[in-house]
DNA sequence: ATGAAAGCGCTAACAC
DNA sequence: GTGTTAGCGCTTTCAT
């Protein structure tokens, strides 16, 4: 491994002045210098160690991105929004994969990342276990919750999933549906949780309550809404169904097909998420839309905060607005 | 932040006893010494800095991928293969994105990896400029490519995509066609100009010349598939379209579905890649499976054994067999 | 069984 | 402008 003591020594100068002209600090040195320092660097194949910088400078500029590998697809959509923020101030972006119900694995995932130098950690739709967040906050380390909210004090930007449950159902209720079932759920983490009350809430104000069967639980992905739709069955009475994710929809409009089910005519399916896979699908498939542009943007913002010190977190717990698009996947119930 | 020296002093050992107990080197201290060491380091709350310990050993765990986020969308697939095959190696997995097409955020992409200790890199479809494959040769790290072949001498893991192409123009030809279109190709990659060789190559066979606007460039997307078929248009005199991806595929069924025109009765279509989404779509979309499982594997182990120096690479550049899979884009051609 | 000391590659005072 | 020195947090001989 070539280091800057090796071009100091070919050039003949002392490896700081090496350091100093490859940081390109401001010059304190003669163009001669710089010009014989670049030269050996490129010849001797010299790759710096920036682990060993960061180790004396006690300060990184990667930000990493902790994704639970859940079965929607929206993931993409954030990182791509993050990698973007980041990258205009410099920020290096790097991402860990883990499934979101696994605390062995979530740990795993979490110190790759923590016991590296990293400028803050963003965890993407992680729902950590408490033992697993409890090293997070003991690692000196920023971090911000992204699309997933909490009941606790930790900070997050997140679409607010009561609301989102609720003005789903009420969409349908407001088009006359009145037996809505909900499909693909996961009540492990919060968001769950939340728009299942949402989905009751609504359910509530016109005095309608849920039967057991209304209420599918799943993992939001494609076979959750296929296996729910499967449990509803093809003489279902229901008239509409909301569905935890896009893919939990998407899942549930195919099975509702095989089942000779027309939707929207028979059956109005609402999704949740708003991923580009919404557009694709036959018939394209309205959805409460997640601002994911607004919360890679957001969360990049508070660890540049953090890092540069200036200020203390402020509201460190906040809603991006969502917005319903209407396609084609809803309509008036029948009756 | 708390140092193993922090804990040293508070426990009244040497730091190098406290990195050894934590470290869990063979037992060569008292149970008391590790108790003491080990409830010091909790309720300091000690977090090991990983890459100070790969600085002095010269090694690291990491595995790091870069993934071109290209629009079509096998990535996760693949990276899931990876992430399970390294940790069963107890290596960890990073992954940072890029756009394959742009040189300068390449490289940002490819420093941020080999700027830091990695075990060996992983580049996920990407086709890297000259530029940056001589900083990755040059950066004394392992690496391979995955899902990617190349004409030149460099290591890699992938489908033949001259074969590909082939294969999925012959099929359509048994099946009676010959006017067949290729849609949503990306022309810069290698895998791009192979599977459109490939292509050529079939139509050849049967004393085809493919008309100009036969061959609609673009770049793996839904988008560009819906493009494409916009090309061809409503009264197309194609029968067949062989789509550069699943995602492609699928717009090109979106727009002919826009066109009235029926898949597969009016025109057939087969896709690349075999990823989820082909189940999803109606009419289900028969696809050249690549075979990602063995892809991820392979190029974990190769790794591997760079890592170990049990033995140098052999077989550098290895194809992985691809599959057929017919489901109901695809019939008999008319006439 | 544990301590002392050296050093991984780099940067940042502080000299000169 | 550039060299000297110290040290980031950790592991690893080599002693004892």
């Amino acid at each position: 491994m070539i280091t800057i003591k090796d071009i100091a020594k070919k050039v003949g100068v002392a490896p700081s002045t090496v350091s100093r002209v490859l940081a390109n600090k401001a010059d304190f040195y003669t163009a001669e210098t710089v010009a014989k320092v670049k030269t050996a660097a490129r010849e001797l194949g010299y790759k710096k160690n920036q682990s060993a910088a960061d180790l004396v400078k006690q300060h990184s500029n990667v930000i990493a991105a902790v994704v639970s590998s859940v079965k929607t697809n929206f993931a993409g959509e954030i990182i791509e929004e993050i990698q973007k923020k980041a990258a205009e101030y410099g920020y290096k972006l790097i991402v860990v994969y883990s499934h979101s119900a696994d605390p062995v694995e979530q740990k795993s995932a979490l110190m790759t990342v923590i016991e590296r130098p990293v400028m803050g950690v963003l965890l993407l739709s992680m729902a950590l276990s408490d033992d697993n967040l409890k090293l997070l906050e003991e690692a000196q380390t920023s971090f911000c919750f992204l699309s997933m909210g909490f009941d606790d004090d930790r900070p997050f930007i997140s679409s607010d999933d009561l609301a989102i449950g609720y003005q789903a159902t009420k969409y349908l209720i407001d088009k006359g549906h009145r037996r809505i079932g909900f499909a693909g759920l996961d009540r492990y983490p919060n968001t769950g949780r939340l728009r299942l009350a949402g989905y009751q809430k609504a359910l509530a104000e016109i005095g309608v309550t849920p039967e057991d069967h209304w209420v599918q639980s799943g993992d939001y992905s494609y076979e959750s809404g296929l296996r729910a739709m499967q449990q509803y069955g093809a003489k279902t009475d229901l008239t509409g169904v909301v569905a935890a994710s896009d893919m939990v929809a998407i899942g549930v409009l195919n099975q509702a097909h095989l089942f000779k089910l027309s939707v929207p005519d028979d059956l109005s399916v609402i999704g949740i998420d708003g991923t580009e896979m919404c557009e694709i699908v036959q018939p394209q498939l309205t959805s409460i839309s997640q601002d994911f542009y607004k919360m890679g943007v957001a969360g990049v913002e508070r660890l540049r905060q953090l890092d540069l010190k200036q200020q203390v977190v402020k509201n460190k717990q906040e809603f991006v607005p969502t917005k319903l698009i209407e396609r084609g996947s809803v309509t008036y119930a029948a009756e």
